[in-house]
DNA sequence: TATGAATGAGACTTCATTCAT
DNA sequence: TATGAATGAAGTCTCATTCAT
């Protein structure tokens, strides 16, 4: 931000960066105004000034406010879930340590990273954008709860887990998490702490009563 | 409208249950509009149409949008929690029957009914109008998790349920409900049923889950 | 306006008037409010708010609030200048004395009245109502530059007064008098005496500083 | 307009300049339209319009149409009066002499300027914008009245003038230049020649008028 | 006659988008 | 490529006027 921080060659690589990452910083930049503020609030005149560009900058790289708003949710719709398959294949121990270690990893990867506002803006347009809920559901949402079943079936198949339905647990699995995030953009202001609670305590409480709720009725703790 | 179907005290009264129902069928309209658009995308000339009114009546009743914003969210949000810590006083089952019906009751006279859309509206704007949201934390959130801790409290004394943490589990026990709620709001348009699932399964569902993960490690089903 | 003030019968009485007064009571009104806010900015349902009636009513006795306007130009457009001619006709004495008594009674039948506002109202909406200007101009205006003009003629025609255009003089005679009219809208708020000092002063400064100014050069004082 | 007719380094500067015009024009135009219409009747879009700008321009320069109107009476508020405090300094004729200067100069410099619409602005609206009013005391009219008070001591020093009172004489001094300034705004439309007569010569009848009314009594003429 | 709720044209103001530089 | 002055469509809000009662 400030020239007197940086060393010259800082600034001069920088500025050759710059050039090329204009586009990724505008993204940022609309992440974060779209978050706070909602689509139709949010000023395309901020989102530069918070890139560093102008306004008819902004305009070079997107044709439309809309056509951002897009590109910033197909932007942040991570590839996350494919490597969470990928450990579920490979987990050999027991599906209690899975379930909290998937708990752990959404969270981790998702829930705390600065894409998860991006919960937060397709409850809010969810009206107003129909198809990025479709692609945002096709393409998060669908996968996930693949995922969680996954991890279900394992382990009624191992006999750790008692037989629950598969398209439903998942869901309330997954609530708590995307509770969380959504507390993460609503409670800027006030917070008192039994409202915005450590997050870790809370995942491992969720995953504690999850487990639980999976346990076998004549299993041993 | 006809002079003839009505006697002149009739007429008088209608004109004057007009003046007097006015603002409540502006405020449903609104509650309607604001929780489909948003709040910056909302029309007000759209609410005035849903209303049946031109305009500027609207402005007779409310001074300006944000004001009729406000009303919206004072008016949506009710007492339906007053009557819930009655029923924890009285109940006289098992604390398990006294969580399936929280549980039940929370949909019933919230979740399903029109003022749920506060809920995805308070997400939406909650960086836009931060009072608004410490007056829904103190008046519904508050409130509903000291209902919920009174239950558990209840279900600990009598040895219904483990020890558990009074500030985190509350929160966890109603994550779902909200979800559900939001998704009467974020799903009016695509609804593949494995995200869309019927509600009472799902609450059955998520019943069960609760209680078994509050369950006492060495107690019967 | 308080019944509790006055006996029934004076009410009784007032209500009666009341009906009959209707249209003079809402131009004492319009005149007011035109001149304190300007046509533009005054509100016809101030006007109709300070003559005790609905704003509906108004409209019963004014087609339009233009037509209002017009309405108490024209009313307060008085005839208190007929007088003044005969005065002219009817004196007798020296004419230092006739000019002294016309500024005088200038202020007093107009000056310091409430249709002096009208002077205000002209000055601010000239070129909005031209019509009006020019009206006021024949009725008032132009009579009135008539009489001083025929009080110089008699000054002059007795050797009292030295020879002066008869076209300027008046408008000279008369400026400071419109002056003081108009201070009296104007200095509302703030007043430092020396800006709005003691009419009758002023007045009398005047008479003294025109008839010198009209003396003839060899004469005393 | 052309590239073929202006260097680079012109065309940049044409658009420097533009920007650094465009308040002045603004106001120049909002002047105009305030004193034809006043401050409600009077549309931003015609003062853009005038300005050779779209509605939206304006907004670039004046946040609101209350800032516009509040900076063209800050513009137009001038310093015509500092330099005339120095002509009095210096003058080393004869009082008579001064007064006429006085009186042509204030015609010359304000009375015939665009900016004398200014005096009939702050009679339309002075109930309207007090703080207006207050401001336009202290920085025209009162420097004014010391003006005139400061020649007056002047003439009375040097045995030109009789003694006068220096709070109302200042007044009426003034007051004729003011209704001449007046009428300029009042008289666009009908105009018979006695009633708007040639400037000049109504104000060297003024300044005769004014000499005349301070000549001691026993002085030639 | 009198009321005042209702209307809707029109004003001020915002802001996504364009384009000359 | 980058800028930011300029635009004008569209939104909120006002208020003269109407009309059912």
């Amino acid at each position: 931000m400030n020239a007197s921080t940086s060393s010259p060659t800082d600034t001069a690589h920088k500025r050759e960066r710059r050039k090329h990452d204009r586009p990724g910083e505008l993204l940022d930049a609309a992440l974060q105004v779209f978050v706070e503020k909602g689509y139709a609030a949010a000023r395309v005149e901020e989102v530069a000034r918070r890139a560093g560009v102008s306004k008819g900058t902004l305009f070079l790289y997107f044709a439309s406010k809309e056509a951002l708003f897009k590109a910033v949710v197909r932007e942040n719709i991570g590839r996350h879930v494919a490597d969470g398959l990928r450990q579920v294949a490979e987990f050999t121990g027991p599906s209690d340590e899975l379930m909290r270690e998937f708990i752990r990893h959404w969270w981790q990867s998702y829930g705390s990273s600065p894409a998860a506002g991006l919960s937060k803006l397709l409850v809010a347009e969810a009206a107003n954008f129909p198809s990025l809920v479709a692609y945002y559901r096709q393409e998060v949402v669908e996968p996930e709860h693949e995922l969680v079943r996954q991890i279900l079936q394992r382990g009624m198949a191992r006999g750790d887990f008692r037989a629950v339905d598969l398209n439903l647990t998942p869901l309330l699995i997954i609530a708590p998490l995307v509770q969380m995030t959504l507390w993460r953009f609503t409670q800027t202001v006030c917070c008192t702490p039994s409202v915005a609670p450590d997050p870790t305590a809370l995942l491992e409480q969720h995953a504690e009563m999850v487990i639980r709720g999976l346990r076998k009725d004549g299993s041993a703790p």
